[in-house]
DNA sequence: AATTGACAGTTACACTCGTGACCAATTGTG
DNA sequence: CACAATTGGTCACGAGTGTAACTGTCAATT
């Protein structure tokens, strides 16, 4: 009978992977500030592009926009961003970090390239092999 | 202004490909048997095993044993495996698949394999390198 | 100008998940 | 042998999530 060895299946492997390095990860942020996944995603988002809709944060950081709209809210209320009106659609508002959410921003990211640097140094020749997989692995299953 | 460019992070970039993947793994086995991913993982684990503990399983497939419980009574549900008492140890029940369970995973594998496969293929000179690094990121994450 | 359809964002609902409490059974310690 | 500590498994609860419905706005067609 032919069996499958769970531990060996990719799909797995991967979750198992991917969850492990989130839960690491969390780690940076997680004792000084306290953020959810999607609420770093959405202030990484602000910190990289200065000012973006709700609409477009989602479609950068793929997640769905009850997603967004509830992280937004929750970095609202902790004052880490403010909302604007836009001019020329005002269906759509435009989001920006205020000067504290810039703060933790500036916080953060050098702890999270420290992260993925000591990844990327713990596998050594290994690393650039594992860049270039995953480039191939979004363009197979087309995440960009 | 030092900043990070989300879709080049690696941990974000793992938890995308993983999602995406499991997403289209989905399509595999989801028009047949509805299935979520638990209680995929438990078939696969007494698929693989015949018979074990709930606890077993959960470790073996790295799920918290509440999830490992809910998975165990919705495919008992189904009639697609069976408890018995253990005899030595009356707190632990001895889990297997019934013979409809065999079948369904019988059905499933072959198609999970060729998934699997298909992936691989298109990865081409790149398929080893991704396996080996998987191999270095279970170790360094220790998972498991 | 009015109506229709599309779209940005929010909310209600059902479902999933992990934490912590719990029960019954087992093991360890005095 | 008794009693405390541990363990396998379940359940209640709160938090997070996607689907679908909804509000307000814009664009297209008439």
């Amino acid at each position: 009978m032919s069996k499958l060895q769970l531990e060996q299946f990719l799909p797995y492997r991967l979750n198992r992977i991917a969850a492990a390095v989130s839960q690491d990860f969390r780690s940076v942020y997680g004792p000084h500030h306290d953020l959810t996944i999607p609420e770093w995603r959405v202030l990484a988002t602000l910190g990289q592009f200065e000012a973006m809709s709700a609409k477009d944060i989602g479609r950068h950081s793929t997640m769905h926009k009850t997603k967004v709209s509830r992280a937004v809210r929750a970095l609202e209320e902790r004052r880490w961003l403010k909302r604007r009106e836009s001019e020329e659609d005002r269906r759509e508002e435009i989001l920006t970090l205020t000067a504290l959410g810039e703060k933790v921003y500036r916080d953060i990211v050098p702890k999270a390239v420290a992260f993925e640097r000591r990844i990327l140094d713990e596998l050594g020749s290994e690393a650039m092999p594992l860049l270039g997989v995953l480039e191939r692995l979004e363009h197979i299953f087309n995440v960009h």
